[in-house]
DNA sequence: TCTTTATTTTCCATCATGGAAAGTAATATA
DNA sequence: TATATTACTTTCCATGATGGAAAATAAAGA
């Protein structure tokens, strides 16, 4: 059963970013993201906090030579709902 | 020159979907849209009205047989706008 | 311990969106 | 002709989304 179900959580245009930057990788760090997206740190963590809440990505810090970096990577359900939301856009917009 | 320029305006789930409705006829009416959407007078309205004040779309009355329908249709730049939007979420999606 | 880095959360203001109800304009009906 | 009906349109109101700035927090380094 193929979904193609319109998620108004990924819709959002930032959100529909983030998880369109995060989707071809296993994970992206937080700071790349915010580069891209060019939003304030504020930003972005509140819509990460949303897509988390939603139980769309994980997001984990890991610390590397004394930096500690958050990643985030979409779960399966992340995934899942990601895919169907394009599979519903295709579909709208043919 | 193409565009794919990102349109907020056309990204609103609703508006998405008019603009999708419309993309393939000349015109279509406003209680078809209201159906497929399944939307109340009143919000399709104001979509409308946000679309046609964009620019976006025109919007037709005509009296058929006793009764007055609304049609819509895309302006050129409602055209330019959609398909530019629509490139842009390929783009982001891929 | 005091900083610095990397977010996170709070505060606040504005905008978007939707339903319900009232309003309008053009007929149709009694 | 008065009233009703159809097809939207506009207003009112309430809720939720979104964003920036600034304060708060946590972990590691000097």
């Amino acid at each position: 059963m193929k979904e193609h179900q319109f998620d108004s959580i990924i819709h959002a245009p930032n959100r529909l970013q983030i998880c369109a930057l995060i989707a071809p990788n296993s994970s992206v760090e937080f700071s790349v993201i915010k580069e891209q997206l060019n939003v304030s740190d504020s930003v972005l963590s509140k819509h990460v906090k949303t897509l988390e809440d939603a139980g769309y990505i994980q997001v984990e810090k890991k610390i590397a030579n004394g930096r500690q970096r958050t990643w985030l990577s979409l779960t399966k359900a992340g995934r899942g709902a990601f895919d169907g939301h394009v599979a519903a856009l295709r579909e709208i917009v043919g």
